[in-house]
DNA sequence: TAGTTACTCGCACACTGTACGACAATCTCG
DNA sequence: CGAGATTGTCGTACAGTGTGCGAGTAACTA
């Protein structure tokens, strides 16, 4: 009986659990990969070895890389977080909002290079729309006004976090502090032309902050700045009407 | 070698004998060839027959596809203008700089897809960070806060314009109308789960209003509104000092 | 005239996305 | 039970990519 145990015997069966490839661990692994190796390191067959299958298996769950990229967009999608206005009141909302879309894009860096490829309407991007535009209708913005204030925040948002990380990663690279950085573009000013038109002390970095809480300032700067002037907007509407 | 490894860092070279290819040239050529078949239609031998001359010479003039693209961003950092504070008042010039920097986007729409790869410090990028900082110098911001109200105009305008990049070549590569496109949008939400927090009669497009000018009028929203903002800000700042 | 520099370019390598078609496992139906 | 359809995997191949290497050429300097 024991001595029936063999490789040989035991090949016969339907041994290997053929199971493994679904779509969503596709997405999942790409995730993965793109979150380690950046938007360039992903390629189909990478991806198949990791998850120990056949290049070309891929396409049977996948159209195309840029569809199952268009997936992982949306999957992403799904992590952002939008509350309603019954909870915060609409502006406490939007500020969550644009912190929820700023973290996922610092957490995502190839994002930047791919979101604006083509407009994404996936179910978890709609979802967001939608709950972003309950919002803003809160506010009390009307007909495509809604459309307009969330537009310019989310235009604001995704642009800060995208520079943020350009930033960042420039600055992973380089292994130099932001110091150094800033030095050398002063010196590299220095030289430059356009130079005269500087004003004196400019262009220093303002030393004693790290970067992510500079970064961080300069965030809800300028989205404070922006929910000023919606704010503003409304109340302005309000009297009118 | 270090660290901060790039085209503007590196010595340029002494001058060339006077030939056919030059590195203006290839600049000039890739911009071309950027602007008509994209990002994903720019390879160094399609570049270098356009140039008549072989696909590797082009590496004696430049170091790297990735450097080239750095190259022709920075050109293009050229188109943009920046009017000074003296003309018109700094809001009125930073609208004015706010258009021509939107214009440059939506004239060179593979912009979005590398703008964010990593930060440009080229010459021209360079004197337009210079010439922007004095604008809002003139606003009355003071220290960091030039950077973080130049940064958050910025990073709107370039958000704003990247999406508005990504609607117009979907609608020219679908061929659909944009309320097609939406009411294919609206059906799609209409099955989707998240559809009950929508509020209703939302989501259909306003009609007789065509893309273009509905972009502009959405683009002025948003930068009047963070104007608005970053105004009540330097009033406020003024008030207290 | 000899040597150095400035530049061009063919070849080759490793790698990409993906079409195709030959396989195998599982399910369906008579 | 058995046969056909469905579902899924994967090796091979093709056309394309960026770019390192080294051989080749033309012009300038000594």
């Amino acid at each position: 009986m024991a001595s029936m145990d063999s490789i040989w015997t035991r090949e016969k069966k339907s041994e290997p659990a053929r199971e493994a490839l679904s779509r969503e661990q596709i997405v999942r692994g790409a995730t993965a990969l793109l979150d380690s190796e950046g938007l360039a390191g992903l390629s189909m067959r990478k991806l198949a070895a990791r998850l120990d299958s056949g290049a070309t298996s891929l396409y049977w769950h996948v159209q195309t890389k840029d569809d199952l990229i268009d997936l992982v967009i949306d999957e992403i999608y799904g992590e952002i977080d939008v509350p309603g206005p019954e909870l915060a009141g609409w502006r406490r909302g939007v500020t969550l909002f644009a912190h929820s879309l700023r973290a996922t894009v610092l957490r995502h860096v190839w994002l930047p290079e791919v979101i604006y490829s083509r407009p994404r309407l996936g179910p978890n991007a709609m979802s967001v729309g939608s709950r972003a535009i309950v919002l803003f209708t809160a506010a009390g913005f009307i007909d495509r006004e809604v459309d307009y204030a969330m537009g310019s925040v989310m235009s604001y948002v995704i642009g800060s976090a995208s520079s943020e990380v350009s930033v960042r990663t420039t600055i992973r690279e380089t292994g130099k502090s932001m110091e150094d950085w800033a030095r050398e573009i002063a010196e590299l000013t220095q030289n430059s032309a356009a130079n005269d038109t500087v004003p004196e002390g400019r262009m220093q970095w303002p030393s004693g902050t790290d970067v992510d809480t500079m970064q961080a300032e300069a965030f809800e700067f300028g989205l404070d700045s922006i929910l000023d002037g919606l704010q503003a907007r409304v109340k302005a509407a309000d009297q009118a009407g």
